[in-house]
DNA sequence: TTAAATTTTTAGATTTGTCTAAATTTATTT
DNA sequence: AAATAAATTTAGACAAATCTAAAAATTTAA
């Protein structure tokens, strides 16, 4: 189904307020892509009428079958490119957001297939995000705390339990962000305090509190 | 400059078609664009009023400094992803005019400045068309038609004039590709056609006409 | 040098995606 | 259970980019 870029931009959005926040309506919708609520409305009955959602007015409204289908296809798209932005071309973790939106819009499946060969099939974006396979099937990529990790493993950091200022502080003073690639070099068995390196950062120890609320996937 | 979509395809066409043909009007940028006079009027009066061409009604119409230079620096993204398709995705040449055509509208100038690099800043794209640079700068790189190469001395296919099916499936008969090494055996006076070696393919012996369509390098 | 043909422009519609303001429905309070 | 508040939808308008049909300007030809 050829879908137009704003089409693609409501089924992008619904399908990951609805993963993030289990549910969606009208007006979160219209805070989250920064329009009006009539907009939604709009939209939602157009995209009913493509058969991509449920809706009901005054109800609710839910992607079906075929709009989690397309959902999954841009999403992939999206977070290849956020890959690509980041692993081949460098760029910074926080601008590549932005660019990787207009990228997605791209739709030639042949250009996706070859892309995600080229990048050798990442299962995981920059942002520690899932990549869904050229089936649109995400990965089920289990987390462990690091504490777990066994030593000289390369993982991806994915998530952080405990998301205080004081947390954020120490993370980024080690470098340790979503996605970073991380390996523990020693586990210090008295504390539960862990030597680790991070990708282009140098060498640090982090307490055993701090390695049970930094999680990463299990591979 | 943000232009929309559909502004940079008229401007890119513009210059495409005054570059190629020397001057373009209403109807041959209708035709070429596949669209109707009406809409190219109408266009042309935007287009103007964003001081992008100089345009008298029923006179004529021309790019002016600045449209050029927006015409280039859309030329560098399509050319440069191009070669991305190709060099990097393995892409077949005859499919990446219209997945580029849709890549060069991201725009984003830092993106566009770091693909540059990560391809190593190339002149020619896969049709051997030259690649402005970053400043907006086409670099000169001269050609011949292979008509007029001496014999026995090896060159680089460089473009290819006449981008017909029919001149596509000779070439791609013989093996002949933008980037193959190429050697003139023996030239028949009596018709102009050529015995050439292509690298890597067998002898072959191409008409006059297919030698004055296809260009190499001049070292 | 008129008449005919061609090219270009205008006038008026249409589609897509958006808006504001008003109306309607649902939810919350008193 | 009314009254009030909040959420959602409708109605009507607008800008962008396109269209067709008709009008105007230019070019070509008789």
């Amino acid at each position: 189904m050829k879908l137009s870029e704003s089409e693609e931009n409501y089924i992008k959005s619904i399908y990951n307020l609805q993963e993030k926040t289990g549910k969606v309506n009208t007006n979160s919708l219209a805070v989250f892509l920064d329009t009006s609520a009539a907009s939604i409305t709009d939209m939602l009955k157009k995209l009913k009428s493509k058969k991509l959602l449920e809706y009901k007015k005054y109800y609710g409204f839910r992607l079906n079958g075929a709009g989690n289908k397309e959902a999954l296809k841009i999403i992939r798209r999206h977070r290849l490119w956020e890959f690509f932005l980041v692993e081949k071309l460098g760029m910074e973790w926080e601008k590549i957001h932005d660019i990787a939106e207009e990228l997605e819009h791209v739709s030639s499946v042949e250009l996706i297939d070859k892309l995600d060969q080229f990048l050798r099939k990442p299962k995981i974006d920059p942002h520690g995000d899932p990549i869904p396979d050229e089936k649109g099937v995400m990965p089920v990529l289990k987390q462990m705390a690091i504490k777990d990790l066994p030593n000289k493993q390369n993982a991806i950091v994915s998530s952080v339990s405990n998301q205080t200022p004081e947390m954020m502080e120490m993370l980024n003073h080690y470098g340790i962000k979503i996605g970073s690639s991380i390996k523990v070099l020693k586990t210090f068995v008295f504390d539960g305090s862990l030597q680790i390196k991070i990708a282009r950062q140098p060498e640090c120890v982090i307490s055993g509190i701090a390695a049970q609320n930094i999680f990463v996937y299990d591979n």
